[in-house]
DNA sequence: CTGAAAGCGCTAACAT
DNA sequence: ATGTTAGCGCTTTCAG
């Protein structure tokens, strides 16, 4: 029943060759164009796979990419990991799919397994702060960061979407309103971001209407409702992710707040259900596949070298969660 | 720079022991107390990491289970996988992830892809039908199904949520509204779903009322827009995924027809955005997440045997999306 | 209880 | 151009 797979040493006789030649035909080494036909036809014959697991062990690592994400439930990951998977396809790579929790630990539990796999490429979005990658990165793996950054690693080259103009765009938009009492509804790893929210809404900024959820859906709905119970005279909300979004509406309709009239909402990332929401969400696109197709078309490319990063546009589409400012 | 790793040899000189004893210590076997403990405050402070390539190579196994669904994209298969994911973290084994596109052509690439990798553990959500699982099988890849099964393969253990008794349920809730003319909104591989719809409708059944979509989005609105331009005199819509779902409100919005007034829709799978339309959806919510979970359950529990299956329940959950059948 | 040794399937020197 | 050979790091007989 479970009889042994054909190896490159049964090919190598079928074929009254020596295995070193089967190698070398089957990786576009140099051999006659007779011999290269015979190995190729016996190959197929024996419909012969080569086994990833001794090219692997030989040469010390193991092909394939590792993909870390938060959460594989959000949409916004579930996008980017496409993406990856299809640059990945293309060139017959497979992928190893961990998730973090954008939690520090659990990313250096994942991170450990990929090691031990011998995977030596991975497209991550950090969840801890830049030391967390220091050993890793120093034991050779290469690295490319999507979606953000981790703190004080600049060194790593990154896929980004440009999120400080888009935070831009949106105040500016919201401001344009006549909205003064703006709040940013944020995720884990958006510092960078609310400096931006910070610098663009100027002498505006009250650090009160800044809050932060963890990565999960309930604490993003406690954020939102807090957010919303203790400043009720606030009129705009940034929130920066489809869950926080999602959050947003909940928690805005459970306290009998109307969008836009009551409170005008912008959301980063565009969902599908964001045009089916009422009134539609305006959002601030962001190319989550994209992002993961360019990150691991770095990944692949890199021939050792560290390629430069990515910034790719995100864009305000205008529905109907924006108004003007309420008048009090 | 990029020194070696630390290798299972290291550790047995700096212990002063064999290699196999090193191994044996670190597996579990025997080995005298200490000895045991000997080996293991050496290999902590060498920080060893056995390697998986060595050990996959001469186990002619990589560890690690497989998994395939049709889109990760869509929200049910990124639950579904991160039940998997949860699984697989638990037991410390890692999971490679593919994507068919419910097509039966990528699928078979996706499973050489784990056959090349050693992969001999699979969680999949079948695109093609059974022939294309028949030498997979035969080569002792343990296989699981979940979600749905291939035509033909009963001999391949499932985890299903129960969506036969979703339909009957859904179907009594319409036609008890006093709908008559009920619409099935289908995508791949919802054969039995729709003749348990066939069933329990009886002399109602419609087969112009019965349209299937392929994966995409796209597809599934085409669908959908055609359905209602075609059969204006139906009533009520079972669509059967959250995208069909999605491409059916949009649809119905676009040819104004209210929900429910003019048409009531049910959709399969509980997303967080159903409660966010307006009006709210009424769902036959599955049980994603566990799906994923107890497959990945089944096939690492696997000890060769062929484990049963599971059927998990499906709920209804009514919420604003039908209501009494419109009067002509 | 422990160590020596034989590979797992493959590639990369090194010969020829 | 092609064959021979030496491992990659690990587990597993097989002796002792």
């Amino acid at each position: 029943m479970n009889m042994r797979r054909t190896t490159i040493k049964d090919v190598a006789e079928a074929a009254g060759v020596g295995v070193a030649t089967v190698s070398r035909v089957l990786s576009g080494g140099s051999a006659s164009p007779e011999t290269r036909e015979r190995v190729l036809t016996v190959a197929a014959q024996l419909d012969y796979r080569p086994s990833a697991l001794g090219r692997n062990l030989r040469q010390r690592r193991s092909g394939g990419i590792g993909l870390l994400v938060p959460d594989i439930t959000d949409s916004f990951y579930g996008r980017l990991a496409d993406g990856v998977l299809a640059c990945a396809r293309s060139a017959g790579e497979p992928v190893i799919l961990g998730t973090t929790g954008d939690d520090a630990e659990r990313e250096a539990e994942e991170i450990a397994v990929l090691l031990e796999q011998g995977v030596d490429r991975v497209v991550a979005v950090p969840a801890g702060n830049g030391e967390i990658w220091e050993p890793t990165l120093r034991s050779g793996l290469t690295t490319v960061f999507a979606h953000r950054l981790a703190a004080g690693r600049q060194d790593v080259p990154a896929v980004l979407a440009d999120d400080r103009a888009g935070v831009r765009t949106a105040v500016d938009y919201l401001t344009g309103l006549g909205h003064r009492r703006i709040a940013y509804l944020g995720g884990p790893g958006q510092d960078s971001r609310v400096s931006v929210f910070r610098q663009t809404l100027g002498a505006l900024v009250d650090e009160e209407l800044i809050v932060f959820a963890r990565g999960s859906r309930d604490s993003a709905y406690a954020a939102a409702a807090g957010l919303f119970q203790h400043r009720p005279d606030l009129t705009a909300v940034l929130a920066g992710g489809n869950q926080l979004g999602e959050a947003a509406v909940l928690a805005a309709r459970e306290l009998d707040l109307r969008v836009p009239k009551d409170l005008s909402l912008i959301m980063f990332d565009d969902v599908p259900w964001a045009e089916l929401c009422s009134p539609p969400l305006t959002v601030i696109a962001e190319p989550a596949q994209d992002i993961g197709y360019r990150a691991a078309e770095l990944v692949l490319r890199a021939g050792g070298r560290r390629p430069r990063g990515a910034l790719l546009p995100t864009e305000l589409i205008v529905r109907g969660s924006c108004g003007p400012r309420r008048t009090q």
